[in-house]
DNA sequence: CAATTCACG
DNA sequence: ACGTACGTGAATTGA
């Protein structure tokens, strides 16, 4: 028979790794009848990723069957010591199975065994019977399986991401072949599985013995050829546990499993059994997601009804004025760039009662238009900035907002916020309004719906879920003492960014197009001489095909290599370059590739045709820190740092002759932040002196004389460890960046330490604040989850203690810097100058000439204040007739 | 759609 | 023994 695939799932590992993966949400994964559903949710998108991707004929999901296996009896402690399984996962074991039973997937246990060992046992018939198959499970182990008909898909973090484990990638990644996988086991043992190996042996060793004598077996004949005499005595010590663990890491792939693999048959889902168990798990997304043929989606299911009244010319003088209890307003732009998305209707009202059109030009008449621009009228919104810009565009500025719930839900939780609606209020346990992809669907086939009652409801819907939400979103920013940090930074802030958008700045497009055609001339001059170089043609572009000419038909040496083969990134070509011209050509053709495609094209698109300028987007709710992005284009990354792409710069130019770009930032604001967060005296000197900070840092870590020089590369150096403490530092980061060895960077980690005691304090005590309260704050209350803190997981952990030294760092400069621009806008307001652009410590204007003396004094002192710190901080400004001047 | 590379603070 | 610097966005290749 031909293609028959089989899917095999461990359930018991999957489902494990479900309800983690989704364990900081548990909380809003809760069912009417208050049962706990993340894992269960978890399991199904796992499932549904699955099925989609294998298209399986045949599936069958096993599990454990209980503690006592052939494996405890074996071995006494076998995954002994384990914490009991939480009671918010173990109940939901039980409806796993019920929904693979309407799924119509056969589950099996086998007394004795565990659920590996049925896996195994059955891809061993498969094969044997000529199937495909794929096994899944969350646990490494299970690669041990794999081989040209079977594939081992490990789920990663998330339940969607997945890694698949053919043979030639198990060697890749481990080092082994997939049948040596319980040999290393055997040397190592399984902290997990709670079993020893072999005392000494960790991963590394393992496989090189493995890699040397095949097996236990093989190490164990030729014991005598091992030279390393701790190891060998290690080695015979423990010979019994070595087979002992061998033996426990092997899967029974003759298992007595009573279900044969033709019998397992897919063939696809109750429909009514799993829409009858969506419901009754409140999995409204799942349900959504099904093909309701036809039946109107008016009948989304799990929504309630709503009423509306659609506006007209004829009925829109008799809209209430909302002066006394205010109003919800959302305008409907369905494309994700405000500045040029059509408009597609909007939707107002409060108190249950509300109007929908899809006519926008009635937001321009009485009493719309009053409504929405009156301080008065207090208005309820989801994202201001993007209301504002979008009311900017139909001749109306926006007033009076009270409550952006995008901001609101994005400062009291930036981990899961979401630019969607109906997301945001599923995050906050509010169901009764469904997301823009289950409306207007995505991709090619995203669409407004024609159907009048399908889009108004919708619209309805959303502004009644800002009426719902509101309350509850306040509340929570009153509990994290943030009203402030809304009121006074973000909401303002918003308005402002708004007004820097639509201002937007000037590009010179022949000034782009003149570097652009050189820039061609080049790349093709570049590309002869690399093409000679390596003896053929090929995609410079392309790291595959340029790997295959260097190491393989050049034979240079490989000094990195990636998940998918060579690196051929700038360190590793920069060591190339020394011994093989063509890297160094690379080098340069990829740098002016760079500039050409990303900046000279990329910003020829976005020039808008009428006013010759670019208007970029803030996205305002998106960083984890607090910072700012900009996208379409983004205006944060134009180069500075090579002189080649630095001369982008010269096309960003004020908007009228004779104007000038003028620029101020903040001097090491970073540093300065943890002076000041950290108390430490001896940084705060530095500061308050006026000393270079990082030469002042040299002479410490460095235990210079006073009158010692600090030389160019020691202050690099130095420079290097200031940042790495910001960052929240690793000796092997430090060892990588500046090029030492691992134990010079520790050394120099720890004199620094002893010179700045109250930076390591700081450092122990955010990452002591992220494990007692789960969250790091900035000085404006900025909040930062860190739920990997207490992760098992020694990178997950050790990313998050890195998170949490960083964060309030990174994110109060972010405060600091928005709030100047609140306080910049008010201060400039009778000048002609204009706030243009942000990029993260520096502030970018345009002004006449004559306003330029003003601004070099006003700037500088409006930023300088913008907050007080035990330190002062420092501004630096220029200015020019371009940007690229303007340093 | 993921992976790689490289631009910025 | 583990295997990393913090925060972003865009272009390109190649499944």
């Amino acid at each position: 028979m031909a293609d028959k695939r089989l899917l095999l799932i461990d359930g018991n590992s999957v489902t494990f790794k479900a309800f983690y993966a989704l364990y900081t949400s548990l909380g809003r994964f809760t069912n009417s009848e208050g049962l706990h559903t993340n894992a269960i949710y978890g399991f199904n998108t796992m499932l549904e990723t699955m099925l989609k991707n294998v298209d399986p004929t045949h599936v069958l999901v096993a599990f454990d069957a209980g503690k006592v296996t052939f494996r405890t009896k074996m071995y006494d402690n076998y995954k002994g010591g384990r914490a009991k399984t939480a009671s918010e996962l173990s109940e939901q074991f039980p409806y796993v199975k019920e929904l693979l039973a309407a799924r119509g997937i056969q589950t099996y246990e086998l007394p004795n065994y565990e659920a590996d060992d049925i896996i195994g046992t059955l891809a061993k018939q498969a094969e044997a019977n000529g199937f495909t198959t794929t096994i899944v499970t969350g646990d490494r182990d299970l690669t041990q399986l794999a081989n040209d008909h079977t594939t081992v898909a490990i789920s990663k973090k998330g339940v969607s991401e997945i890694e698949r484990y053919t043979p030639a990638y198990v060697k890749e990644k481990m080092g082994v072949t997939p049948e040596q996988i319980i040999d290393i086991k055997g040397l190592q043992g399984d902290n997990s599985d709670n079993y020893p190996g072999v005392t000494g042996v960790g991963p590394k060793r393992a496989v090189d013995l493995v890699g040397k004598y095949g097996s236990v077996e093989g190490i164990y004949e030729n014991i005598d050829d091992i030279t390393a005499k701790k190891l060998k005595e290690h080695l015979v010590a423990d010979h019994d546990q070595a087979l002992l663990a061998k033996k426990l890491a092997t899967i029974n792939r003759d298992a007595p499993v009573e279900k044969k693999v033709d019998d397992l048959v897919y063939e696809g889902p109750n429909r009514e059994d799993l829409i009858a168990f969506y419901q009754r798990m409140d999995f409204r997304t799942f349900l959504n997601k099904m093909d309701f043929e036809g039946e109107t989606p008016t009948a989304t299911p799990g929504l309630k009804d709503i009423d509306y009244t659609v506006l007209t010319a004829e009925n829109v003088a008799a809209l209430p004025d909302f002066s006394a209890d205010g109003c919800e307003f959302y305008l409907e732009m369905p494309d994700e760039n405000y500045h040029t998305s059509e408009f597609v209707g909007f939707a107002i009202g409060d108190d249950d009662q509300w109007w929908v059109s899809r006519d926008v030009g009635l937001l321009q008449q009485a009493p719309l238009k009053d409504i929405l621009t009156s301080a008065d009228v207090a208005k309820q919104v989801f994202d201001a900035k993007r209301t504002y810009v979008g009311l900017n565009r139909l001749g109306l500025t926006l007033a009076g907002v009270d409550c952006d719930l995008l901001l609101c839900s994005y400062l009291l939780n930036t981990y899961d916020n979401s630019n969607d609606l109906g997301r945001v209020a599923m995050e906050h346990g509010y169901d009764q309004v469904a997301t823009d992809e289950d409306i207007y669907g995505k991709g090619a086939k995203r669409a407004i719906p024609d159907d009048d009652e399908v889009f108004f409801k919708h619209l309805a819907r959303k502004a009644r879920a800002i009426e719902q939400l509101r309350p509850k979103l306040f509340e929570g920013l009153d509990e994290n003492e943030q009203t402030q940090l809304y009121r006074e930074i973000e909401l303002p802030m918003s308005f402002v960014l708004a007004r820097m958008e639509i201002a937007g700045i000037t590009v010179d497009a022949s000034e782009l197009e003149a570097m652009g055609s050189k820039f061609t001339e080049q790349l093709a001059e570049i590309e002869q001489t690399i093409y000679q170089e390596a003896g053929e043609e090929f995609n410079i572009g392309s790291p595959k095909q340029l790997g295959h000419i260097l190491f393989e038909k050049m034979g240079l040496p490989v000094i990195k290599k990636t998940k998918t083969g060579y690196s051929t990134a700038v360190g590793v070509l920069e060591k190339l370059a020394a011994d093989a011209p063509i890297a160094e050509n690379i080098l340069r053709y990829r740098k002016i590739a760079k500039i050409q495609s990303t900046y000279v094209e990329g910003l020829l698109k976005v020039i808008h045709p009428e006013d010759q300028k670019v208007h970029t987007r803030y996205l305002q709710t998106l960083t984890q820190t607090g910072r700012l992005s900009s996208v379409d284009p983004n205006l944060q990354n134009i180069p500075v740092r090579s002189e080649e792409g630095r001369a982008i710069r010269k096309a960003f130019v004020p908007r009228h002759e004779g104007w000038q770009i003028f620029s101020s930032d903040y001097s090491q604001i970073e540093l300065r932040v943890l002076a000041h967060m950290s108390h430490d005296s001896n940084m705060q000197e530095a500061f308050k002196e006026g000393q270079d900070i990082h030469a002042a840092t040299a002479r410490r870590i460095f235990k210079m004389a006073p009158d010692a020089e600090v030389t160019p590369n020691i202050r690099r150096q130095a420079k290097a460890v200031n940042f790495g403490i910001v960052y929240g530092i690793s000796d092997f980061g430090l060892s990588q960046n500046i090029g030492i060895s691992r134990k010079q960077a520790k050394n120099f980690i720890d004199t620094y330490f002893e010179e700045y005691p109250g930076v390591k304090a700081y450092t122990e005590r955010m990452v002591q604040q992220a494990h007692e309260l789960g969250y790091v704050e900035t000085i404006a209350h900025r909040r930062r989850y860190l739920p990997d803190i207490n992760s098992r997981n020694f990178n997950q952990r050790s990313f998050a203690e890195r998170t949490a030294m960083n964060t309030p760092i990174q994110g109060s400069a972010a405060d600091i810097i928005k709030i100047a621009m609140i306080r910049m806008e008010d201060a400039i307001k009778d000048m002609q100058a204009t706030m243009l652009l942000q990029v993260h410590d520096e502030l970018i204007f345009e002004a006449p000439a004559e306003e330029i003396a003003t601004l070099a004094k006003l700037v500088p002192s409006v930023m300088d204040s913008a907050i007080d710190l035990e330190i002062p901080l420092k501004v630096e400004s220029h200015y020019g007739p371009t940007w690229y001047n303007a340093k």
